[in-house]
DNA sequence: CGCAGTCTGTCATCGGGCCGACAATCTCGT
DNA sequence: ACGAGATTGTCGGCCCGATGACAGACTGCG
């Protein structure tokens, strides 16, 4: 059960409309569009703070929000009636979320949780679609950034049906510490709590093979385990392995 | 290996500019469209006709071209070098396929190959943006459309981590009865070859587990085997199966 | 019409990963 | 600093699906 964390919703510390648009501006998608959108982007934002373990959606799950992370991180899952959970993804700082809610009924609906805390930059989907209607040519970015996105699903997709399961904790390690890893003197650390119960989530297998397959890393000299925290000691053997992807 | 069929590209039988219009515009993500830009994509559009087992890019993999089912059926699929194959799906007449292609450089290449004998409408990606950005409000419908396929992809990603084998299944089955099903006396007939082997393919399963389900199936009244092909006897049933989703 | 090639049906065996269990270790709030 | 709760490390038994093999059925081409 999700611990119900009480979260403070709506304006952060001091998230004046220039620091709103800081993050916005930081942001791939964003980062080439005229300086006036982006002012026009600032003034329907609206900053709020999760702390770790919140529901991003809690209070209402239809809310029509996209939203940008602007410190801190967001799991992306689903829960399965089981009991099972299935982790889509753990996102860093300016990466745009949620964006299938441009949808009037996406297809599926995936739970958003801050994994750490976080700031978020929420944008109105009714507003996003006024800003781009009013100048459309900004669409043309949200289609090649969704094209991107669905590339990188259909070789998620590609790489579960195919891939061994040390290729797969290869890719995925390697894909985290690219997102959060922090370069450090003995190798990339990869800058997060990473239980293996959760790793197993987004490999799809248990928290006990995870345990075999990490400890098989650690004897091959690939990664350094303290508890919780990975460190990759050889990124060259490991990007290696992912790569016999195909 | 895939027999080297002779494929037939260039004009079809009598693919004027007229008839490559009426297949523009039965695709959904066209329909919409004002007359003169489906005219204008007509106009850089190209027929080719391909016999079962082709290729479509054999000639150059490299090619930019989004391309329209007119008549037949297109899988699209991935091989591994251990000989193992994925097949992401088995598109039907009016899908737009190949859309990320409109990135310089997708991050995964799936192969297409008719799977029966074919006819597609080519728009070389040059000409489409050409057309998109001279009015660009067009972009929407690409991104609102890559919206949707991401959806799909998700779920599909969601299902194969949470879902049993035989929900799966179901779901599988039911989706294609949706693309190319005939309804007929005795239910809805899945319109294809399809050999257990390649339902085995979009499973991540073998052929024998494929057999085994399927005959299990067809005790259980929700199907009809003959041979190569399928029909569904109880399509309620077989939703409420998939349904279980989550 | 007949034959080559594909596809189905089925079995015995094998192995990877799941399940349940339990002790040891680490973290964090108070 | 201490105790509750979370996380790890590890084991044995079990089960589903993979593998390899082979006979029989079906199709389509010549």
């Amino acid at each position: 059960m999700a611990s119900q964390s009480r979260e403070r919703e709506g304006e952060g510390t001091a998230p004046a409309h220039g620091d709103r648009l800081a993050v916005l501006r930081r942001c791939p998608l964003f980062a080439a569009w005229p300086e006036a959108r982006l002012a026009d982007l600032a003034r329907i934002a609206r900053t709020a703070d999760y702390p770790r373990g919140a529901e991003i959606f809690a209070r209402d799950p239809e809310q029509r929000d996209i939203f940008v992370i602007a410190a801190g991180g967001v799991e992306v899952s689903r829960g399965s009636a089981a009991g099972r959970k299935f982790v889509l993804s753990l996102s860093g700082p300016f990466e745009v979320l949620a964006l299938v809610r441009l949808l009037d009924n996406p297809p599926i609906r995936f739970a958003y949780r801050a994994h750490m805390d976080t700031t978020l930059v929420h944008l109105p989907v009714a507003g996003l679609r006024a800003i781009l209607d009013a100048d459309p040519i900004l669409w043309r970015d949200i289609a090649l950034l969704m094209c991107a996105r669905q590339g990188d699903s259909l070789r998620l997709l590609n790489d579960q049906q195919l891939g061994s399961l040390d290729q797969r904790m290869a890719w995925t390690l390697a894909d985290l510490a690219r997102i959060h890893g922090i370069a450090g003197e003995q190798g990339i650390d990869v800058g997060l709590r990473l239980p293996q119960e959760q790793l197993g989530a987004m490999l799809g297998v248990t928290r006990q093979s995870v345990n075999k397959l990490l400890r098989g890393f650690e004897e091959a000299g690939l990664i350094a385990i303290d508890y919780n925290r990975i460190t990759i000691r050889d990124p060259a053997a490991l990007d290696r392995l992912a790569a016999q992807r195909d």
